[in-house]
DNA sequence: CACGATATATCGACCGTCGATCTATAGGAG
DNA sequence: CTCCTATAGATCGACGGTCGATATATCGTG
């Protein structure tokens, strides 16, 4: 058997992964659903979904366009852009001071 | 007046700013506080602090070290270390992906 | 028509965050 | 010495957000 690996938990924030699989273009729901769990390996069910979208539309970082049929497509609003580009700077930066720091063997 | 922008949340995880905090060296609670509220602008609030550590705690990745004075320093364990770089190069590269697509002016 | 995939929505339980509060000690100013 | 602030750790309840279960309806295919 293998050595106990214990899970870290998230990968990242529902929101935050909702906003880069639009980032990529409009997407409804379920598209995103789906995109995310190929994307991460893990599944986002419906109900962070849709209460993340509903939270995310109503601060104005993405909002509904036309419907067609079933679908109801959102896309990123340009605060939407300007915040997650912030975000996701940051988060880069982050990541690669961790990795900076961890990757140290000759001293 | 700025144009009303609306506060994203969370820059990271709590767990995961504890973890690169420790990425550095073996700290103690209060240090970690101070280090992330540095390092990310946002203050790291004890109840968060505490309880993140006895959870990280008990999932072993990280472990505590002998006590100095009032000092409780923490330090990562293989584990641990093994776990964030993971976490870390994931982290790196979702960000990249998102900044990448956000970046197309060109088309 | 039966079935699985698509698509949206809601609900309650639970986890983790957050700020307030408490205790205690060490160090410096008056 | 006394007062105040910074350091240090810990707990508590409220709240926000996640998560899985569940419901409903439609579409395409055999």
């Amino acid at each position: 058997m293998e050595p106990q690996i214990p899970d870290l938990g998230r990968f990242a924030e529902p929101a935050l992964l909702i906003l880069v699989s639009l980032s990529d273009g409009p997407k409804h729901g379920y598209a995103i659903m789906t995109d995310v769990e190929v994307g991460t390996g893990r599944p986002m069910g419906p109900g962070t979904l849709y209460a993340a979208l509903a939270r995310l539309e109503e601060r104005g970082l993405i909002e509904a366009i036309a419907p067609v049929d079933r679908r109801r497509p959102y896309r990123l609003t340009a605060i939407g852009e300007t915040m997650l580009a912030e975000q996701l700077r940051d988060l880069a930066e982050f990541a690669d001071l961790g990795l900076r720091r961890l990757g140290r063997s000759p001293g």
